[in-house]
RNA sequence: GCUGCUGUAGCUCAGUGGUAGAGCACUCCCUUGGUAAGGGAGAGGCCGAGAGUUCAAUCCUCUCCAGCAGCACCA
């Protein structure tokens, strides 16, 4: 007679059940509410499936749709489990890879005999639900490595028999088929599992392929190209048309959309991924370089300038002609004047390149002249201009460009400064993020990668300082999203990161701080100490926007196109009712341009509803009205943009001055 | 760079093996109208570039360029 086993719930009870039970079992006897319920279990914290009986002694919850974080994993699984029988029912030949959950849902990566299009979707989406329908059970089952090689190779599945096999000899694995193994029309994947008890507990209505693409078989680009197929999927329908609804709201605020309605910036085939900004665009640019410099300054930092091309010899000695140059634009330094001078590129010329980053020429200013430890911290700010050759498919819209502009700059510090510079560059951040309307971010700490320069000393004692500066400031807490990444740092230092969260959730990627100690080795930065010998300073690189092009297609995003007063391209739009108040309107546009306000004027023949629409939609922020009656009065009828009251007619004294107080850039408002 | 899709008027998009269409925008005319499209007329195109097939190519084939979605990359 075997011992019963003692299983805890979660209040607490505990119950005897047979060894062999399944939670499920275990359901039914709490009640047959919970038993219709259940999708899965956690044992001793573990996800698994309600049908897999229990061994050991364990705690016990059960898993139900209420657990959603659970739910929806075990959902996604299941929904890549059933994409996959759908596409090898419907296209025998294709071979099966690898396919898990997703933040949003689900893919699968497949070998196919053609590579698949967005019009196969339908049909695969048909097939799925009819899996669904039939709710074919999930059925785990332990299988001995040796046996699956043998079964996938049998079946011509070389992707998993090639996964299988490098996985440790006698190693048991577990398969997941719906019915008797090798029974007539059972299919079957390799899983790790858990998964739901059959396919008819997913909603066939709660999920969409939504597109394929390519994907390298194990992430790597030497490896075979497969077809990646992807979907979204949800417990319930509601869930995957909110999620559809986010998308396209999403998709209303692309920065690519409304930089184009707003007239902002342009990109064309002629400079591809370099950016043509229009009046419009570039006025936010220089709010925010205007805005930059003054907290720059605040903060103690000297800003220069520096060249944009470089001899090669320089980037060699920086390392980068070594291992990026790939990424680099590269120039000869003598172009020949005709044909017969020769080739343009020819191994006679030497080489010159466009700066990629600015850290080798903030060094050299370094260099310049001997630096005492009385100098340090030394500050060095540039809007540096950098071009990065970046691979064709990496280009996006003013997210990732080829050349772009960094607020970059690189404090080179004593040892014992850097977690006050590192405290104090947070601080800065932080006042830069909320000034901008930012009000969630997170800081994370990337830790050593495993292909590195420098000792295993020098990195515990950099990650140390970035760990303790933080704390210091009070931002390593949870709400700050603290977390460590390892792995994940620059060759050269361990860097924090700012992520910040935008007004529909999505997290970007923005600011950073590095403390370097390999390149002032490399190009040989020194200052005189105090006991008047040589020292390495530590250089300190550090960003708040990262790039002015990805910054303002971030707030564009952000704000929907409905930029804070101080950014918006045209503060202000005067328009006419009747064209006897033509004179009026000049005047008060005249009024609010010497106040500084950027304002326009609107004396179109046109009706004011399609005056009010146009300018609506271009998203001015002040729709000033004038008619016969403002232009006697000498008031002014404001419409606000997205505001619920309709319009407030004001003297035209009182408008201007509010105008002129709101537009104030936040820094300038707080009136330090 | 890889896979798939796309490229037609300033914008959004129809369309056909016999050199092209709509709406909006633009120009002009009528309209002077009080808060999200008043009416009419007109102008506007090397149908991404090159090559091939064909009597004939915007359309079919190939190559290239660019864009989009992923992948890989992001010092």
């Amino acid at each position: 007679m075997t011992a019963m086993l003692k299983i805890t719930l979660p209040d607490g009870s505990v119950r005897e059940v047979a060894p062999g039970t399944t939670p499920a079992e275990i359901a039914a006897s709490i009640g047959p509410g919970l038993a219709k319920a259940a999708l899965a279990a956690r044992v001793n914290g573990e996800l698994r499936d309600i049908m897999r009986p229990l061994e050991h002694d364990a705690d016990v919850a059960l898993v139900t749709a209420r657990d959603e974080a659970d739910a929806l994993e075990l959902a996604r699984h299941d929904y890549a489990h059933v994409l996959a029988e759908a596409v090898q029912s419907l296209f025998p030949g294709t071979q099966i890879t690898f396919g898990p959950s997703t933040d949003d849902g689900f893919y699968y990566d497949f070998a196919p005999i053609r590579p698949f299009t967005e019009e196969d979707l339908p049909e695969i989406e048909e097939e799925m639900r009819r899996i669904i329908a039939e709710d074919k059970p999930l059925v785990r089952e332990v299988v001995s490595r040796d046996e699956l090689i043998a079964k996938w190779r049998a079946a011509g599945e070389t992707f998993k028999a090639e996964w299988a096999a490098e996985l440790p000899e006698g190693e048991e694995l577990t398969v997941y088929h719906s019915g008797a193994k090798d029974q007539q029309g059972s299919w079957y994947d390799m899983c790790r599992g858990p998964h739901l008890a059959s396919t008819g507990k997913l909603d066939p209505h709660a999920f969409k392929l939504m597109r394929v693409s390519g994907a390298y078989w194990r992430g790597d680009q030497k490896n075979a190209q497969l077809s990646r197929i992807y979907g979204t999927g949800w417990l319930n329908k509601k869930q995957l048309d909110a999620h559809l609804t986010r998308l396209e709201e999403a998709a209303k605020r692309d920065h690519r959309k409304l930089g184009q309605e707003m007239d902002l910036f342009h990109l064309q085939a002629e400079a591809h991924g370099s950016v043509f900004w229009h009046p419009k665009g570039y006025i936010i640019w220089r709010e925010l370089e205007a805005y930059m410099r003054r907290a720059i300054d605040g903060a103690g930092y000297r800003e220069v300038k520096t060249p944009q091309v470089m001899d090669a010899h320089q980037w060699e000695q920086s390392g980068h002609w070594g291992k990026y140059r790939e990424n680099m634009f590269v120039i000869p330094d003598e172009v020949p004047n005709t044909e017969e001078d020769g080739p343009i590129v020819s191994d006679q010329a030497d080489w010159m390149a466009l700066k990629p980053m600015n850290c080798p020429a903030h060094v050299l200013i370094f260099k310049q002249g001997i630096k005492s430890y009385r100098d340090l911290p030394l500050r060095i700010y540039e809007n540096g201009c950098c071009h990065r050759n970046e691979p064709h498919g990496a280009l996006h819209g003013l997210m990732r460009v080829r050349q772009f502009t960094q607020d970059d700059a690189h404090i080179f510090a004593e040892e014992k400064q850097i977690v006050d510079e590192v405290r104090a560059f947070c601080t800065l951040a932080d006042r830069v993020y909320k000034d901008l309307g930012f009000e969630t971010y997170a800081i994370k700490l990337a830790l050593r990668p495993e292909k590195r320069f420098g000792s295993e000393d020098m990195w515990d004692k950099a990650e140390a300082e970035l760990r303790h500066a933080v704390a210091a400031a009070g931002l390593a807490t949870p709400e700050y999203g603290w977390e460590e990444l390892p792995g994940e740092g620059a060759f050269y230092a361990p860097k924090l990161e700012w992520h910040l969260t935008d007004a529909i959730g999505r997290t970007w990627q923005v600011g950073t701080i590095q403390s370097d100690r390999v390149l002032p080795e490399r190009l040989d930065a020194a200052y005189v100490g105090e006991d008047g010998e040589r020292h390495r300073p530590v250089m300190l690189h550090r960003a708040i926007f990262g790039s002015y092009e990805r910054f303002i297609g971030i707030l564009v995003e952000h704000y929907a196109g409905k930029l804070p007063l101080w950014l918006a391209p045209v503060q202000a739009v005067v328009a006419t009712i009747v064209s006897d108040a033509d004179d009026y309107a000049r005047e008060v546009v005249t009024r609010l341009r010497g106040a500084g306000i950027r304002a326009e004027i609107d004396l179109r023949n046109e009706k004011i509803n399609y005056k009010v629409r146009e300018h609506s939609l271009a998203k001015v922020p002040n729709l000033l009205v004038v008619g016969k009656r403002e232009a006697e009065e000498g008031t002014v009828a404001l419409r606000r943009l997205g505001s619920d009251e309709h319009q407030k007619v004001m003297p035209l004294n009182e408008l201007v001055e509010m105008l002129r107080a709101g537009a104030l850039p936040p820094d300038l408002s707080r009136g330090v």
